[in-house]
Parts: C-alpha cells; structure tokens; sequence
RNA sequence: UCCUCGGUAGCUCAACAGGUAGAGCGGCCGGCUGUUAACCGGUUGGUUGCAGGUUCGAGUCCUGCCCGAGGAGCCA
C-alpha cells in the first residue's frame, strides 16, 4: 500500500514562497480548474521564491492559464529546451513532473540567458498522510487537505485539518513564519482547501486521529476559501444534516463509521475468497419477484415491467452448481413503506449460498464469517471505534459457537421475558402467537439475554419464504436461520437450507401462489444434479450499525435512500 | 395506513396567561502564545411551514393543508 506520494509526480509545493501572492482570491467555479494548475505548477512561486529570472521567463507558461499539460519554455532557458527535448512525449507529461525537472537543474534554470542568479531551493518536503505521521516526527512534511476548524489565539492559531485519512492539529506562531503565510491562515475558513508543510512533532496536547502529534507550521498555501460552511462543529438536526449529507460524511463520526463500513466491506470479501467462495454477480434488473412477498422497485423495461432486484440468492443457487461455493454482493431494493431506524429502501447485502451444505454447517459459517468481520473491525479501525465511543468489550466477546436456539425455545423465553417485566407496554408488545415471526420489540429483548450474536433456527414454514427445507418430521417449522445481534441490534443475517427435491418445490409454488412459468429455470436446478444447499443474506449496514454502536441505519450508509428520501 | 412529537435567524433553541420576536453558535470587526464545540468585547442577522379564521392585537387560540422525525404495521 502506497503510503505517500512521490515527490515526482507531486512536486506541487515549494516552501518559503510567499503565500499571499500564490494565492488566488475566491475564484468562480469556472476558473478554478486552471487557477488550481497555476497555483500548483506555475513556476512563478519557486522562481519568486529563490530569486526570479529578470526576463520574467515564467510568466510566459501558457500551464498557467490554459493547460495542465506542458508549458512553454522561453527561448534563452536552454535547460528548458533540454528538459524539454528529453521528455518523448512532451504533449503527454503535466507540468508538475516537468516542473521536478526543471528543479533538479536550477541552478540552469535560474541562471537563465541574462545572468540572472538564483539560490538553490531548500529540498521539498515529502508530501504524506496523516494516518502515517508517526514516521515522520521530527521531519518536514507536507499535508494536503482541508480545513475542519481553525482556533485564533492572537500570535497563535491552531488549524485542524483533515486529510481523508485522519485529523491533526496544526499549530502556525506568527514569529515563525512569514507575515504572509500567518495572513493566509487567519483567511482560513472552515473546509478552505490547503497544502501546508512543516515539522512534526508529538506532543500529547494534540488533538486528532490518530492524535498526540502535530505540525509545526512552516509554510501554507491556500486553494481555496471555502463559503460559509453550513454544518458547524456542534449538533444539529437529523433533517438538516441529511438534506447535507454530501457535506455531512466528512464529519469526525460519519467519517469513522464509512471507514468501518469499508472495512465491514473488505473483512467480508477476504473472508469469503480465502474461503473457497466466488464472486459471482447476480441481476440487478429481474424479471418478477424473488419471493413474491415483498414490493419492488418497478422500472420500465423497454415496455415491459421489470423490478429492482431485493436479492440474488436464486441466481446463487444457479451458480453453486457451477462453482460450489458463491457469493454476491450488491445492492438491494425493497419498496416497502417501512419508516423506522432499522430500515433502508436501498441497501446493500453480501449472500454467500453453499453447494452440498445443510443447515448446522451454514450457520457454522455464518458464525466464522461474523466472527472474522468484528475481530477485523476491532484490530484494524480500532481508532475510528474509539471516536465513535465505542465501548468494544461486547464485541471482544464475539467468537465462534454463538448460542442457537430453536424458534420454539425463542418463544419460551419471551414469554418468561413477558412474566418478568414490570412494564405493562412492553408486556403488550411481546405478545406472539405460534405461527408468526418476530418484530423488532421480540428482536430486541431476545438478544439483550446473550452477549453473543444468537441464532434463531426452525422458524415456522409459513411465516418463512417459499424455498426452505421442511424441518424432517415437522413440515411446520422449516429449516431456516436468523442471526441476531447483541445489544438490541436484531437481525443481521436470514438464511435456510434450500428445498431440494423438484416436486416438494412445485407444490411449494403453487401453496405460495406464485406463477410457475416465472420459476421454470428456479425447478431445473433441483432437476439436473439437485444436491442439499444453504446459504444467507447479511446485511451490511445493520452490521456496520451494530458495531459502530449507533442507532440509525442512515448513518451507515453514505448516500441513505429512505422512505422519505432521495436527496442528495 | 395508524399513533406520538415537531416546523421561529444560516444552525440549535427560547418567547409565561394573546401584548415591541430573543439567546447561544456561525459570519464580520477588534483582542489574546496551547486551543480542544476556546475565551473576551463589538456587530450582523426574521415572510415564526402554507392558507384561512377569531381578536383592538396571533409565534401563541381555531380550521384545513404541507413537510419532517420516532414508533407500530409492513419487511428473508
């Protein structure tokens, strides 16, 4: 993994140039592309900077104005032309690299025709990642990024910035840098972007993630001042900070959940291909209903309906029989008018599904793949946990087995949940009848008894979907799994061993009502070789909330779709 | 679809019993060498969601509507 830039291709900054000059005045949005190149790769700076060519050479770049790509080079600057003639494909190179060229030779460069005398620049400083600062102490770095907050102390001022990879202070004392520079930081408003070197130092003051380091400002240079920033660093509304969420997500929290959600992503991926699974992609686009329950998406296909996809598992049955052991894992739809914290009209779902795999080995599985995904969290975003507040002690206990209770053992126990309370309202909401499934208040208080994620396995036939294997010797309860986080988090994973036999899968449809012809290919594959499989769907934003520790889906996802929303 | 709560400055909220619409934050100006959502002084900022009604007078009371949130239902 790359963990700075080279030099080279990012030779963007020249210390000690005077900053009120580089920097350019709030531009309109159709000039900033080429003003940014200026700012960036005109040479106007360093040669101001280290003693400019009388001749004012530089001014003549047309990178400066018109292109990022290859400048002009006076008649006069024969190391230039050299530089120049060096490069093959001239018209190709950006200016940044032609401008490190240029650097090595500057002494030629500044001693142009005239005679005009340049000292040599001071070495640039290595442009880096916050995530990576420890390395650096004691050196000079240079970050770019974005102002989060700024603090004026008078003679002092302490920037926050952020880098997408972290938050860390930096501090800019007026004695020790140029006017200029301490000028362009009191112009700093929030979110302004900036390139900004200096030394870094640990001192356990420093805020930041990682934190207990900052820079030691030496130099800094403006891109842009951002307008006044709507979201402030204090609490807001939920309807205001969606209405910003393309603003929101690179707030301190939201910033921390998407990379644990990023991290829930790949933990999930390497798990299942070190694992014997492949990747297969299913449709999005489908023809009818998976399930025939649900509402869906309808989009017009050419004239025809066609629906949002809310799963790929019957496409994955057709693909085990190809290669085993599969996986998709996409995004999901489902058109239900569900208004609550636990639910998403666009989400997205990873379904592993298992050739020659009966129930008690699919939830071995889930439990190891679960196990993997929270361990990975806590080892590798351990920080970003940490800003969430996270206490981590329940998901240190999340190892294989999980408990495993029957739906009937479930229900047992919500009943003695129901004797127990004292709370006439919860009393009521736990009321069940054998037959049906759970809600959210049954979710909630099952899993407040265990300290592990717990499954829940034998669901009754009818309260499941039309695929699932009858439980031998019962046909009422099938043989169906939910796993159901700790803490009140409910359901992160649906799964079943599959109905096998072609006939018991015909006579399904028909009792679910649902129309044959549109299940033809579904039957072949219980036809042609049917063997016993399982397989899942786990949620990935209600696994990202359970570990995260927040209460809302939406904040698990960077653009949420809800009932009420598609903006932005 | 049902229940509950809400809509006042850019943001978060106040405004007692119907009587001049306010504070903090943000912005702007000034001060401050260790701030953590800094602090201090000054300053800026309003179609009180919309429409109608009652009243001398409505943010406040009445009617209707719109929008949002939480929960239920729904939901592999």
């Amino acid at each position: 993994m790359p963990v700075t830039l080279s030099p080279q291709r990012n030779p963007v900054f020249t210390p000690h140039t005077p900053v009120a000059e580089a920097t350019p005045p709030p531009q309109p949005s159709a000039t900033l592309r080429s003003q940014l190149w200026s700012d960036f790769c005109s040479p106007i700076g360093p040669m101001q900077g280290g003693g400019p060519c009388s001749q004012g050479h530089v001014r003549t770049w047309s990178s400066a104005a018109e292109s990022p790509y290859l400048p002009e080079v006076p008649d006069g600057c024969e190391d230039g032309r050299r530089a120049l003639r060096r490069n093959k494909r001239p018209g190709r190179l950006p200016c940044c690299s032609f401008w490190s060229r240029i650097r090595i030779t500057s002494e030629g460069i500044l001693n142009c025709s005239d005679g005009a005398q340049g000292k040599r620049r001071k070495p640039m400083a290595p442009v880096v990642y916050i995530q990576d600062i420890d390395r650096y102490v004691g050196q000079e770095v240079t970050l770019r990024g974005w102002l989060y907050s700024r603090t004026d102390k008078g003679k002092l001022q302490f920037l926050q910035v952020r880098d997408g990879t972290g938050f860390i202070q930096c501090v800019v004392f007026q004695k020790e840098v140029p006017e200029s520079v301490f000028a362009a930081a009191t112009r700093l408003t929030q979110e302004s972007s900036l390139i900004v070197t200096g030394i870094v130092r640990q001192d356990p003051r420093a805020p930041g993630v990682p934190g207990g380091y900052e820079l030691g400002v030496t130099d800094l240079q403006v891109i842009q001042i951002a307008d006044e920033y709507p979201i402030q660093p204090k609490e807001h509304g939920v309807d205001f900070l969606l209405d910003h969420r393309h603003l929101w997500i690179r707030s301190r929290r939201q910033w921390a959940i998407l990379r644990v959600r990023a991290t829930v992503i790949r933990a999930i991926r390497d798990w299942l291909d070190s694992h014997g699974f492949i990747n297969l992609d299913t449709p999005i686009l489908t023809p009818a209903a998976c399930e025939g329950t649900t509402t869906l998406f309808q989009t017009d296909y050419f004239g025809e309906p066609a629906y949002l996809s809310q799963s790929g598992q019957l496409y994955n049955e057709a693909n085990i029989y190809a290669f085993g052991r599969v996986y998709c894992f996409g995004p999901t739809f489902r058109a239900e008018k569900s208004k609550t914290r636990r639910h998403l009209t666009e989400f997205w779902m990873v379904e592993p599904e298992i050739a020659f795999c009966d129930l008690e080995q699919l939830m071995e599985i889930e439990e190891q793949l679960v196990t993997y995904i929270v361990q990975t969290c806590l080892r590798e975003r351990a920080r970003e946990l940490a800003l969430l507040e996270r206490d981590t002690r329940p998901l240190e206990k999340v190892e294989p087995p999980f408990p495993r209770i029957s739906y009937d053992e479930a229900l047992e126990l919500l009943a003695q949940i129901r004797e127990e309370t004292e709370d006439e309202n919860l009393k009521e909401l736990l009321k069940i009848e054998w037959g049906s499934d759970f809600g959210s208040p049954h979710e909630t208080e099952l899993t407040k008894r265990f300290e592990k994620p717990v499954f829940v396995y034998g669901y009754p036939t009818k309260a499941k979907a039309f695929y699932m294997e009858p439980w031998p010797g019962r046909p009422e309860v099938c043989k169906s799994v939910d796993l159901l986080a700790p803490e009140g988090y409910g359901e992160i994973t649906g799964g079943s061993e599959r109905i096998s036999d072609p006939d018991l899968l015909i006579q399904r449809l028909k009792e679910w009502n649902l129309p044959r012809e549109a299940f033809e290919w579904y039957i072949d594959l219980r036809r042609y070789g049917s063997v016993p499989h399982s397989g899942f769907g786990l949620g990935v934003e209600r696994t990202v909330a359970w570990i995260c520790g927040i209460d809302h889906l939406r904040e698990a996802i960077p653009f949420p779709r809800t009932l009420k929303r598609v903006y932005p």
